[in-house]
DNA sequence: GTCTATAACGTGATAGAC
DNA sequence: GTCTATCACGTTATAGAC
């Protein structure tokens, strides 16, 4: 196993460890002894939690944008594919028990996240906002979604109300998010 | 000052350290510094940490329902102006640097609350839900308010979509909040 | 180059001072 | 009745072993 496959495995033990405990919560402990090393090797590899948080939140940057990429290369002219892709994303972390979508948490954790750990989440918030700006732009004009406003502010009404669903879901019942995306559909009025 | 009145202070201190780090954030050596003691005197007032954490669920719960009932009896057959009064709640808390609505912070702790805090926070959204929901089903009968689907399924949309714009608000700029309600009054075809 | 022993500090909590 | 000295533990991080 060479320094790039050890770096690769914290960080795969690292985002399974988030959307369980958050940032905060994450300790080199945790991610030392599932790797059955002391808690200090992992600073070999990261120096500062800082940089182990920068660098996950950039891989899931990444993750994001290729997903984005190859579903809009799929489905790139059917916008009501794309909502259900993107709203997948959430689903995806609260089907495991105890774990929810980080983007809510690390907003949680906003003061406790390093700087650079916030600029990147905001990021990550702006470009799921303009991927869904265009979704809604083409749904409005296929006259397959419709909303009052403008589709930019729309999207940011949308995100809001999947992370926040994401976040009550986890915490109440997994059910609750199936039950704001049927909202969401019906609201949009699209044909299920 | 006798004892309630310092167990109250104490609880005063915890609300506004809670909204800026959370549950996990908060330590007893932050409250008794601002209160010129040491951390353990804290321990005579909540002898655990969960002591303390419950009782500010529940002092939310209480302040909750005062401000209800005070605009339930005030607004009670004024929808529009009941829905303004909901969504006051979290930008009282976004108005101050920092801060965040308390609700989707302690979702996004839920692996590290005590189990009793954990109930009662599920009670108050809860109490959210039910209220939102008469506010939507008055709306509706008074036609001021139009959406799809059954009221109690809408509320929980809106309540999601309320802590994820706190949350995001909070993380990124105020400013986020007010352009989600200004998206909410729109789709509920609310002329303000 | 990779990892461990250890430090330095913050945490919640107990025992007991006054 | 109210608060402090102290403990046991978990945390991040450094210095240095091999």
């Amino acid at each position: 196993m060479n320094k790039q496959d050890t770096r690769q495995a914290i960080l795969d033990i690292t985002a399974e460890l988030i959307q369980e405990l958050g940032y905060k919560g994450l300790s080199y402990k945790h991610i030392s002894e599932r790797l059955g090393v002391k808690n200090a090797a992992i600073h070999y590899y990261f120096p500062a939690k800082a940089d182990l948080g920068s660098a996950y939140v950039e891989q899931m940057i990444v993750q994001f944008e290729q997903y984005r990429d190859h579903l809009n290369s799929k489905y790139g002219d059917q916008p009501v594919r794309l909502l259900n892709g993107l709203t997948a994303i959430p689903r995806s972390f609260i089907s495991k028990q105890g774990m929810s979508c980080p983007l809510g948490t690390l907003d949680a954790e906003r003061n406790f996240l390093p700087e650079s750990m916030l600029l990147a989440s905001r990021q990550l918030s702006r470009l799921l906002c303009e991927w869904l700006t265009e979704i809604l732009e083409k749904g409005q004009k296929q006259q397959l979604m419709h909303f009052s406003g403008v589709a930019n502010n729309k999207a940011l009404a949308i995100l809001s109300m999947l992370q926040g669903a994401s976040l009550m879901a986890s915490a109440n019942q997994a059910q609750i998010y199936e039950d704001v995306i049927e909202q969401l559909f019906l609201d949009l009025a699209i044909k299920s």
